[in-house]
DNA sequence: TTGAAAGCGCTAACAC
DNA sequence: GTGTTAGCGCTTTCAA
């Protein structure tokens, strides 16, 4: 666009005769401008098809209208329905997303706090579980508005959205307990994150109220992807007997289990039972159980607790800050074919109707 | 942060005792500063710990090193992959993502104007199947840098990157053939945009060429979405025999027709034959032939156009601008289990090997 | 090599 | 109600 034809504010002032503070007035819809004053301003700027410049006004405002959203890339699939969540509240309040893709374990904090500094966002959404305390203070220093996607903080003042990784592993191992299964194999994700010792702590506990041996080697550890997972379950499965179901702490560790499984002739669930846990699509259509998160919903929950902070932030100049708020957000157990007990149900069928719950696509055909 | 603590160039000039300008030229690698000046002001740039108002910065160079992705959010998993394109080779360019996502087909467009008329971004990445050409040239006036993906713009100068649709289809429809299925169902996606109309068109030249019956019947129309395909494959099913093949458009069809199918208890491919088009996660894992999009190289590649056209144009001022490219990217038959024909294969084998190459996870077990 | 000063385009005191 | 003017924080001529 040549600098000529570049319509500015000082364009519209001129060509209507007006200064450039009524021009940002009318834009700004401030009151104390008269009706006929506005409606020439606003036919110029109609005419010359006039739209601020946001840089200039964001300056101006010292603000950007922007929210940084900080994601890792792992199943990538799985956080899109998140950054939905949050676009759309964002979006409805006015403001854009700039995305903040780490695509390792150093780049997040140093990625929210590049855009911290620069001043490229209001505020900030962080989904990084290993976000470690020295960091975060950091972050916290610089006095910008974030929030935290399941990551606890001990003791501080510090807004999170939670996900209850402790009860949907609970629930889930219960769940298999109560199918009947005995020896229930335990996958981890990485234990650095705080999903990942959480679910482990959902599982134990499960266990150990249900009286069953805690058994040491029945918990395997690897790191949340499906290539991980793989040969690990291989030499688990060489070195020991198959074990009655295993519960995968992610659903792409579940896929990878799937496919092992499936490549080696065990039948799901009939030699072994199956668990996963996220609620990805693909898990779904192989009738995995799985333990859900309401991905859409922890991002929408989060870009609302984000934008009330920088609206409360932004009206009243020294309004008392909003208190930090924990949110905590359930699992739904979407129980799937993989872990129904043939042998339980075939009991029950003597005895009586199966009790257990199917969620989801009730009717739909087993697809193992 | 207060007032009183924010550091600026003006901060750093007065503690270095020099003048903004040379501050500003040491921050931006100047050669012409003295080399103890440069020392002694990086020296005060880390002491107080000074990082540049990108928003001052930008207004100053008049740009923002900000590129806006405008996607819809149909499938959602799947333009991640996209996304995750985009992000690598914009990074590695300095250039940040803003997201522009489109919930329904209006928004696209003017999301894409707002956020060139704001000047909140350098270039744009639309991905909109349905742009029309009024948008398109008001978008061009705008004289700003932007890549269409997947969507032709008939004899004009814009930058593209193409899917080769035609081939895609046109090849699946052929090995559909050769597997020696000769009732092959074809359904659309919404035929008002380009990509859908290409894989019909592909489709159609396939059966031509085969010198099978072009039948009418056999091409229904829906329009890419799981939902709306499963009551027109029943209507259609109910109305008419049962097609040898079932080739969808997209894979989220493919997903609904699959599903379909499993309920009503055909057998895949022994009743029917399934393809998709687009090589998600979920397809593989059931076992579905599809033609695969590289979905990482389209957005990278886009971002890379993108990202050429953006520094040639900082650069020389008027250096002659970039001829616009249209790029063509192709699909890969992805041959599974569901269209492998088991009357053909058992004629093969006593005939001799089977010669259609199985790809991608090869020894993988059937899962259907 | 360096500094003074004029912008970039908008907003907001303050004065009229 | 409206205009003047001084910023917002940085870059960049132009002069020295």
């Amino acid at each position: 666009m040549r600098k000529a034809d570049k319509v500015t504010v000082d364009v519209i002032s001129q060509k209507a005769g007006v200064s450039t503070a009524t021009v940002s007035r009318v834009l700004n819809d401030s009151p104390l401008v008269h009706p006929k004053t506005k409606r020439k301003v606003l036919r110029i700027v109609q005419e010359l098809n006039y739209v601020p410049n946001a840089l200039a006004r964001n300056l101006s405002l010292n603000r950007t209208d922007t929210i940084g959203a900080i994601l890792p890339w792992v199943a990538s699939g799985f956080y899109s329905e998140l950054l939905r969540g949050v676009d759309d509240v964002a979006r409805a309040a006015g403001y854009h997303i700039i995305l903040g893709i780490c695509h390792d374990r150093e780049q997040g904090p140093e990625l929210a706090l590049k855009y911290i500094r620069e001043q490229r966002t209001d505020g900030l959404i962080i989904l990084d579980p290993v976000l470690d305390e020295p960091i975060l203070d950091e972050i916290r220093r610089q006095n910008v508005p974030f929030v935290l996607i399941d990551r606890t903080v001990p003791s501080q003042h510090v807004n999170t959205i939670m996900i209850d990784d402790f009860n949907g592993a609970r629930n889930m191992t219960r769940h298999l307990i109560e199918e009947g299964y005995q020896n229930i194999l335990f996958i981890t994700g990485d234990l650095q994150s705080y999903d990942a010792r959480e679910r482990l702590r959902g599982y134990q506990e499960a266990i150990e109220e249900s009286q069953l041996a805690q058994k040491k080697e029945l918990v395997i550890e690897s790191n949340f992807t499906r290539e991980d997972v793989v040969p690990k379950i291989a030499k688990y499965v060489e070195k020991n007997l198959l074990p009655d179901a295993i519960f995968c702490s992610n659903d792409e560790m579940a896929l990878g289990v799937y496919r092992y499984l499936l490549e080696n002739d065990y039948k799901i669930p009939d030699d072994v039972a199956l668990a996963g846990f996220d609620g990805i699509d693909t898990i779904d259509f192989l009738g995995i159980t799985t333990a859900k998160i309401p991905m859409h919903d922890l991002g929408a929950a989060a870009a609302r607790l984000l934008v009330d902070q920088l609206v409360k932030g932004r009206s009243g100049g020294d309004t008392p800050a909003l208190q930090p708020q924990k949110v905590m957000l359930q699992t739904e157990l979407l129980i799937r074919k993989s872990t129904l007990n043939p042998k339980k149900a075939a009991k029950l069928v003597e005895n009586g109707p199966i009790q257990t719950k199917l969620v989801g696509e009730k009717r739909r055909e087993p697809l193992l």
